[in-house]
DNA sequence: GTCTATATACCGATAGAC
DNA sequence: GTCTATCGGTATATAGAC
């Protein structure tokens, strides 16, 4: 099992890049091995099976995530900056070499994921949901933002936008993202 | 070659549903031909490599797009009618079995897929987002939407949201897509 | 146009030496 | 903790009979 030891992190590091470049079914321990100049079988001690790598890539980012949503430091962070937060972190997807976000690539994947990656996943995004859903009420009670409708609709549109946008991107040039995220900022009536 | 035999046919909606719900790399011509009760071989004989159904898929769509489009009884129907059209499409795939949009799907497998593969569906998206953003910019300068900044910006904000919306349904459950849908046109000053 | 049979490659995974 | 070697399964693809 991975804990922290060099090479886990190495294969972790690496394995999540390929996933959200080339998806779940799209890169395999050969990639691994080869770009990590060691063989499969030590890939496999460290992570017995393609599953329980993909589980800790998932609840690795999940960790991730609720770390700096937690942390009192960002918590009292004006929302636009946080809300800048969570644009950069596309963004940096994006500047890594057109990954696409993790979501996306393992929604796409979906029903040919194990079900241990299929609730992880879940429980991601139902996380990141509920916390741009609460970003943005905050936002427009304080004035800082304004929209129509629910709170809650309006962060599952922004979403369910910056996940499209970096495949969108892959296809019609990145330059398309930024162009993206501008309006979302403009249709809040904020300026990145 | 696939032209309009009924085997061609059937293996083309077969496999443009397995694409759409499994990626190209999650399925196979074992899937075809176990389901459709052939041999793989017999696929073999109309699509003689999976490069060829892939990119056959996708002209499809295109043409199908296309056909819509320069239809002379579409082109003339009210703005909001069209854009009506353009939100069902995404709709349809929902209801078919949550299959995410032809884009979507290829654009995470992107770099796994064949140059040939790539050009169509780059081709596709390039069209798609042509048509939204005229149709954005009539819609607003007739009045019957209103929206901020570019309306070509706007387009590529809008395919970005549906695109995503398809794949967050599949965590957050399907209701969810129809709520950001309804965001959309709450964005665009319209009802649904 | 579909079949049986097979070639070739790659996949995830394991046994056992070091 | 990493190696060599290999197993069993599945992938795409082809040859040749019917």
């Amino acid at each position: 099992m991975a804990s922290r030891g060099t090479t886990s992190r190495r294969i972790l590091e690496l394995a999540e890049s390929l996933l959200q470049r080339l998806g779940y079914n799209g890169f395999s321990y050969h990639h691994l091995s080869q770009e990590l100049g060691i063989k499969n079988a030590a890939i496999h001690y460290h992570f017995p099976t393609k599953e329980d790598l993909g589980l800790q890539i998932v609840e690795q980012t999940r960790k991730r995530f609720n770390k700096w949503c937690n942390n009192p430091e960002n918590r009292i962070l004006p929302v636009k900056q946080q809300l800048d937060w969570l644009v950069q972190t596309y963004h940096y997807n994006l500047k890594l070499g057109n990954r696409v976000c993790l979501i996306g690539a393992l929604a796409t994947d979906y029903y040919t994921l194990p079900a241990s990656m299929q609730n992880a996943v879940k429980e991601l995004s139902y996380e990141l949901q509920h916390w741009t859903a609460r970003l943005l009420e905050n936002g427009r009670e304080s004035g800082v933002m304004d929209f129509k409708g629910r709170s809650n609709h309006k962060a599952l549109c922004i979403l369910s936008t910056l996940t499209g946008s970096l495949q969108l991107a892959r296809l019609l040039g990145n330059e398309r993202h930024q162009q993206i995220v501008d309006q979302i900022y403009l249709d809040l009536n904020l300026t990145y």
